[in-house]
DNA sequence: CGTTTATGGATACTGCTACTATCCATCACA
DNA sequence: TGTGATGGATAGTAGCAGTATCCATAAACG
């Protein structure tokens, strides 16, 4: 298969299929003269893969390619992988100084871990988010909201089970690369499928309840 | 107070803070002189609720716009409002042609919809990404994620309750304007909030299963 | 066999976003 | 009275994600 035909199956334009391959996010096709390469079913897989998270998941292109370098490495665990993976999906934030509401929320947070038993590395990148997402809820005055974070973290916990339950109940067939890709994938894509679903389950209760032309009490 | 003040207490740049009051993001302080204005507690407020905005949920400057003069239109409904908010955190994305697998999730979404009495506009922007992911994720070979999507939607529904929850159990002295906020600011953090504990719970999922050096069983 | 089209590789350019920097006339304050 | 901050305007910047162009060569077609 050559570029035009890699281009048409993935409807990827042929100069951006040359940018990832500049930017070593596809391996190079191989060379069957100087200027002529073939692309596999593999260059499928993987361009199909790289846009997904572009397009659907928001993952910067320099974030692709550190997830795609875990996958494709054969000497690092699943753990570090996924861990590539969440910091591809996680805004790198430098905290300058910490302010009280943050250490309030950094002891509130402390507290849900340890409540739950979780193991949690220290300089997980969703640990600063999560911080500095409820120092802000407090900060803006909605307490209330940040007051749930137990409930929150009742319903996240059905996600993870869920996602443990479907990688596990895979045929045994499933390579441990096969593994890791799903992993990767359910981690990234996971993500935007909870998003758009519980916009849409927003949707359908504020249209019920809010649709009226004012903010008045809803209809019973 | 002025720009300095205003600055120091929310930690942004008087550049920065300049230009937002050139894209509308803030409201013009209160004149004074020709050249010295005075801002207040609504500033600071509003100023704390664009950089939590653009800083941990990510939402573009633009968006942030649409979803201020939501708030501050006082003949927009509540659902209209959500619905930016909505717009705001869901990219735009301009379906060219639907493949097979597109069509075959629409009608797995229309299903969903269907089976759970969801009233859904059909222009709801994270229809098409609900859709789009789940073709994807079929195209990637990853059918059994796009499988639980009923228990992902029980679990998601469960987040809605919470909201609702949240928002009307608030002292009655709160005005339709506080409402309208909170119910904004919960969706669009609400989402940072979710997104990062569920990294959390899957980091210690993985580091419980996974860390070990290799993509082994894990241990028991 | 000659011509048109496509290809790999390199380099340069573009559009967009979110700021930063600079300038200036004015103003507050010591 | 002078030093620094302010509002307003205009211009410049860095990073990101591609696009565009060029070239020498190779494939496909008549």
């Amino acid at each position: 298969m050559r570029i035009a035909e890699l281009s048409r199956v993935c409807g990827v334009p042929v100069p951006t299929i040359k940018y990832y391959l500049r930017e070593n996010l596809l391996p190079p096709g191989k060379l069957t003269s100087p200027n002529q390469a073939s692309y596999g079913e593999a260059h499928v897989r993987r361009l199909r893969l790289i846009r997904a998270l572009v397009d659907l998941a928001q993952v910067p292109v320099a974030r692709v390619k550190e997830v795609l370098e875990g996958l494709d490495s054969d000497t690092m665990s699943l753990h570090d992988q996924i861990g590539r993976a969440h910091r591809a999906i996680t805004p790198q934030r430098q905290l300058t100084s910490t302010t009280d509401a943050q250490e309030a929320a950094a002891a509130q947070v402390q507290a849900l871990i340890e409540s739950r038993g979780w193991s949690i590395h220290p300089d997980a990148p969703a640990l600063t988010t999560l911080v500095e997402t409820i120092a802000a809820l407090r900060t803006l005055n909605q307490d209330h909201l940040a007051g749930f974070l137990d409930s929150y973290a009742d319903a996240v916990e059905k996600f993870t089970e869920l996602e443990v339950a479907a990688v596990t109940s895979r045929p045994d067939h499933t390579t441990p690369d096969q593994i890791a890709e799903s992993v990767i994938i359910g981690t990234i894509l996971g993500e935007t499928l909870i998003s758009s679903l519980r916009l849409l389950a927003q949707e359908s209760i504020s249209a019920k309840r809010w649709s009226a032309a004012s903010t008045d009490t809803p209809p019973h």
